[in-house]
DNA sequence: ATGAAAGCGCTAACAG
DNA sequence: CTGTTAGCGCTTTCAT
């Protein structure tokens, strides 16, 4: 119950304290026979090295404070997995905090996490709210870093999905399938990701000169519910509309019961019967849902992992060189064609 | 870009030192006048309390330390998020690591954590290791609590859901509907939850003078689409079954796809056709699918974000009070009943 | 109500 | 290769 310290594994060791700190970093030039004594008393006392005293004095911790928007959120969760791999193989601990959906306690978690003397910060979504903390986390010397679903501020390193290149994807594999009649179910329209997407939308519609309507646009709540709604809605009132795009899972996902309950497909083949015929469906985001339908779903995805990976990356390097001129890391889209269109 | 500590705004405000540390932790007969002033320095020079520092000297750290079976868990998440809330009220801080599924990290993370410092430890989930890391956590005077899905270790404080009430819930709902012949569908033969849940579910079988056989319970990776395709078989092999309990939530989704492709439901009504009679369904743990399906599911479940409160009340209760002897709470489950039973 | 001073456990010069 | 020693920034008696 009495706290061990270096002192008593020094003395029980019969070295000095200097030789057990150095032991316990694996920084000497120690004989492995005092290190073997060394770690034996260690195993023997069960000491445990506090580690708020070695980052009082060596000014590192060893931990990268993470801010994310939301732990439940299978893209952030994805983007963790991918951070806490790469930074565990440095040796490094992950910090994790939710600042909530709307970023409700992002400043106040970035400041327990400089509080706490992590070596580097990461947030994970809610960059948008970013740009006030940058010049607190410089006056700290601690690297910054945004890993997100959309762009962020300028000024700060980031790593992120190429939103408009993936719509961009799916627009122009619809078009090339013969699609005319494009429209859009889902997101919120204060959402950037959202905006840059659609953005790519319109910008391959209008490249290929075919029309778009600001009302085959639908803002949608992410509910599967509301979605297959929507869609049953949208197919009626616009009954040439003959493919749909999708802004995440779980609208995709419900966008294939509504068009399952109105005998609308999803699918590729356009049958004689007008009224008949199947609705393609392409959704954002892969995940096991997508192949869980019949016909799965096709979608355009990009790589929530490889975004954790390249932030860990690019945070371990900012670590070595302070100074280097902030990067836009950007990870491009993948397209993965299934049944559904 | 240099680190301000509290000397530097102990000067600034003409006080001293003590001053501003009894400041900071509003602990001082102080006062207001002078708490303006050194506010007012802390927020000119903008200084950020260094808790490494500050516990090392008190002993305290105001962080709570979680070792996370698998964060993208939507069941741990949950139990996080009840955690969270409940903490942060008292100022405190959450640590988040990750032991990975089968728990290969978990000492690591454990370990880690004792380093940092914290204040105390929360297993969610993987608790079914942790009968090594009790003594451990004794010994350095942290109080280690496991909130998980499943029983775990004697010795220490545990929160978690009844569920052997759960299935018998479930069983003894569907055999006072009139199901005669149950069938069991997922989960992995070596889970502790599932045992639980299955002795539940042949004990009611029995009480009621029901038959059940082994040949009922399958084994099924908890992927939407293996269950679809098990369900298809095991309906299939034994047509008179009548009923279906699904381990967990993909477990369900995937089962309605298989008794759709199979016509034959899921719902409530038995039809004149014994061909053609629907399968009612019920499955463990709610969720946004669970409202998803047409119809939707009817469940059992046990609120993981109760579990997650009741974790932190119990811990900070034992902050309080450290040699108060270990005891087990245990969250009754509800059930939820729709359409599909 | 405030200040002076003694460490918390560890690391990093510097010496040997 | 190993030991001595001076702090890291903060909290906390004990004075005043």
């Amino acid at each position: 119950m009495k706290k061990i310290t270096i002192n008593d594994v020094a003395e029980s060791a019969g070295v000095s304290v200097t030789t057990v700190s150095l032991v316990l970093s694996g920084k000497g030039r120690i004989s492995s026979d005092t290190a073997q004594r060394v770690n034996q008393a260690i195993e023997h006392l069960g000491y445990v090295r506090n580690r708020s005293a070695a980052s009082l004095r060596s000014r590192e911790s060893g931990v990268i404070g993470v801010v994310v928007r939301d732990l439940t959120d299978a893209f952030y969760a994805e983007v963790i997995a991918g951070l806490g791999d790469t930074l565990e193989k440095h040796d490094k601990l992950l910090f994790l905090t939710q600042s909530g959906r709307s970023g409700q306690h992002l400043r106040r978690c970035f400041e327990s996490l400089l509080a706490q003397g992590v070596d580097g910060i990461v947030l994970a979504g809610g960059a948008e709210h970013a740009a006030t903390l940058i010049e607190q986390a410089q006056e700290q010397g601690v690297p910054l870093i945004s890993a997100t679903r959309a762009s962020s501020t300028e000024g700060i390193d980031a790593v992120r999905p190429d939103n408009m290149q993936a719509a961009r994807l799916a627009t122009e594999y619809l078009i090339r399938r013969g699609h005319h009649t494009i429209a859009w179910l889902g997101g919120n329209g204060a959402s950037l990701t959202r905006a840059e997407r659609i953005g790519g939308y319109c910008t391959t519609l209008m490249q290929y000169s075919l029309p778009f309507r600001s009302d085959w646009i639908l803002e949608c709540d992410s509910d599967p519910q509301q979605a297959a709604e929507y869609t049953e809605t949208l197919i009626h009132q616009h009954p040439n509309i003959s493919a749909i795009l999708c802004h995440n899972a779980s609208i995709a996902l419900g966008c294939y019961f509504g068009l399952m309950r109105s005998g609308r497909g999803p699918g590729k083949e356009a049958m004689e019967n007008y009224f008949e015929r199947k609705i393609a469906l392409v959704g954002f985001g892969d995940g096991p849902e997508a192949n869980l339908t019949d016909p799965p779903l096709t979608v355009v995805n990009s790589s929530a992992r490889e975004i954790g990976v390249l932030a860990a990356r690019r945070l371990l390097q900012r670590l070595q060189e302070p100074t280097s001129p902030s990067q836009s890391i950007i990870v491009p889209p993948e397209m993965i064609v299934r049944g559904s269109a």
